[in-house]
DNA sequence: CTGTCGACTGAACAATATGTACGGCTGGAG
DNA sequence: CTCCAGCCGTACATATTGTTCAGTCGACAG
């Protein structure tokens, strides 16, 4: 659970040439290859790295509009909620949050217009009470990791 | 930029098995080597692919605790601010959405108190006027990216 | 001080995957 | 009808992987 300095260094040399091979990344990192193994299987058995798939740009497949909804939930039917938002493809992320039933999700639409739809697909459902969705115009810090990576590893 | 059924099925291919090879999912398609290469190939240069990162979990290195900031932001500091907040490596994601200078934000912390901590560092800020956060509780539906390729790749 | 343990090294091996190239086939566009 | 992009099957040299092993090193308990 706690990472080292190598541990770190593996993960930034991954997250900049993902398609490294473990020889290549024990040759860049000065270490036996064995090593490298030994913590990425490590690494991978305590679910510090998840996984190594594909990271797919949904603008790319034309889906370029992205939105944040907050959605208000009916007391005891946030499972239903739940069940009915992971049906929509549009829906990437749902995470419950403090508040009174209060949802937050992550939307993708093929345009401004579309995103109607996908709104009201979402929200036409029984148990949400409200929603209030906010557009997102920029992404100055697209999703990232390596900061706090190296921090984790670092501050040791 | 649009993608067929071909290139849906070796997206969710590599999605479950991210370890793959080449030859290997060729074989698990049916098709020959070199086209899911020249395919592969294309989807990376089209974008569509944007890579292969490692996908790190932050709870598994010290940061169990994600929470959402909405940051309203004083005309014309747009540019400061992001430029401070990529400074934070516990702010793993910013987006400026519609609405009077808003921003919303990802944060992490090692706990409910250091939580206070990031958010402290967060809107120590000059051009930040308020923030109102908003603690993730469960994630019902992680970030995902499948269901959306498939729909793009079976609707054509 | 001494023994044990876990982690790292360097080496070796067979098995497999990669990069790259070729000719041939086919369906759709012009 | 002809051209062409895309796919197939094949081939080859090279590189990487999975796996194992014996030897070294430092930390730590007795």
């Amino acid at each position: 659970m706690a990472i080292d300095h190598l541990d770190g260094r593996m993960l930034v040399l991954l997250a900049k040439e993902p398609r490294i091979g473990v020889l290549e990344m024990s040759r860049r990192l000065g270490v036996a290859r064995g090593t490298v193994q030994a913590r990425l299987d490590r690494l991978q058995s305590n679910g510090v790295i998840r996984g190594f798939g594909p990271q797919v740009d949904p603008a790319a497949l034309g889906y370029p509009v992205t939105a944040f909804a907050t959605l208000q939930i009916r007391q005891g039917q946030g499972a239903d909620v739940r069940a009915h938002l992971t049906t929509v493809p549009e829906v990437l992320e749902l995470h419950t949050t403090t508040g009174s039933g209060d949802m937050l999700c992550r939307l993708v639409a093929r345009s401004n217009a579309d995103l109607q739809r996908v709104i009201d697909r979402v929200v036409g459902f029984d148990g949400i009470v409200r929603a209030s969705t906010a557009i997102v115009m920029e992404n100055p810090v697209p999703l990232r990791i390596i900061p706090l990576v190296e921090q984790a590893s670092t501050e040791r």
